[in-house]
DNA sequence: CGCCCGCATTGATCCGTATCAATTACAAAT
DNA sequence: ATTTGTAATTGATACGGATCAATGCGGGCG
């Protein structure tokens, strides 16, 4: 799903000269919702969690953002959602004014910028199926298979999954709370379908999994 | 929103050769989700539920098409999720290669598409907002209130919102069963919130309600 | 080395919604 | 008018996950 896979050499200079490199430290806000959309970012090393708020404080996260993503596409005037650099983050900025005028130019870039929103739109289809009808553990299990799968697609190790974020913020993206998360992490556990490892699970029984996250 | 409106005369007319009118009776089905997917769909009567299914029968709507709404957009090869007619059904059906073909040869049809698609993603992500974190009074609520601003967007009577879905399919999108739902309903009217009457609901206490929807 | 401090785990109890079970309300068919 | 079928409502109870509370664990720092 990279955009910049279909670009053709000269197309991807246009793209450098527009783009310029950012780092933000763990913890350090990329954007924050309602703010005046002024940039689009690539995603190019460490993970980013998107989230909404309420005002009451409850936080629902409607994505990670790992290297390979795009960030800001989903909106016309402000952002939709805010997002956080989980661990340090390195990024490509474009100034929203510079991409709106190559995406009018250059319209093999833009099918590429709607397939991968349309992807985008699938995914959330299948996290609302996940939060509507799923209970505590398939959404864990359907979660860690996921990570496992976009970790994979990024030549990372497959054999143990890398999970930067916390519980808290595993559990504000399911729907759940710290402690049933950490409950379905230690049953799964016990049950020998995985290995907790640091900043990590290791997957013992994929099979297993794949058919509890099935039905 | 809607596509058509920024097209050019002879656009339109491109447009018009190109689809070919359908008819769904009640209940009938638009297309199953894994299906080739070998059209695109512009509803032009009538209202469709979009839904995933678990093989266990579990059900999650994935959102409701009205009049105007585009339908197929989110697919590459198969489609995602299946449809059908609630109510009889009129829309324009644009065989996928067609369509593709026109897409590439028009870049602002293509730039129009993508707004819509990030405006449904934008959606998406509110949705998920409402499934992992409202309770079952925010969810109705936030459901009505968006009903009554769709039907309104389309020209249609606000004092009194609509419904032509069951309460199952109510349910099934907001994440709940038919009984909680029937129990919220008879609560908000109870309150003196909503007013129900046959196939819809009277806002009463609009005010009231965005509280709870914002809170 | 030992003391925090934030995060994670585990336990006990509570509560909101699901589930199970009638009952009601219509509308279509006979 | 009576039957029949489907959807909606309402009530009683059960249960999964939330909440409240305590403990454990590891890393940074004095």
């Amino acid at each position: 799903m990279s955009i910049c896979a279909c670009l053709a050499y000269d197309e991807l200079a246009l793209l450098d000269a527009l783009a310029h490199p950012v780092t933000f430290g763990a913890k350090e806000t990329l954007f924050v919702q309602g703010q005046p959309a002024e940039a689009v970012y690539n995603i190019t090393g460490g993970t980013v969690r998107l989230y909404k708020l309420l005002p009451d404080g409850r936080r629902q996260i409607v994505g990670f953002a790992l290297p390979g993503d795009f960030l800001g596409l989903a909106m016309r005037d402000a952002f939709g959602f805010s997002a956080d650099a989980i661990e340090t983050v390195t990024a490509c900025a474009f100034p929203r004014s510079a991409y709106s005028a190559l995406v009018d130019a250059k319209p093999h870039l833009l099918r590429r910028l709607h397939d991968y929103a349309t992807h985008e739109l699938t995914l959330a289809h299948e996290q609302m199926l996940l939060l509507g009808r799923r209970n505590a553990e398939e959404r864990l299990v359907c979660f860690l298979l996921t990570m496992r799968e976009r970790w994979t697609r990024l030549g990372r190790s497959s054999a143990t999954v890398e999970l930067p974020m916390s519980r808290q913020d595993i559990a504000d993206f399911l729907g759940l709370t710290i402690e049933t998360v950490s409950r379905t992490f230690s049953k799964l556990a016990k049950s020998r379908k995985i290995l907790i490892v640091p900043d990590g699970v290791r997957l013992l029984d994929i099979e297993g999994m794949t058919n509890l996250a099935a039905a």
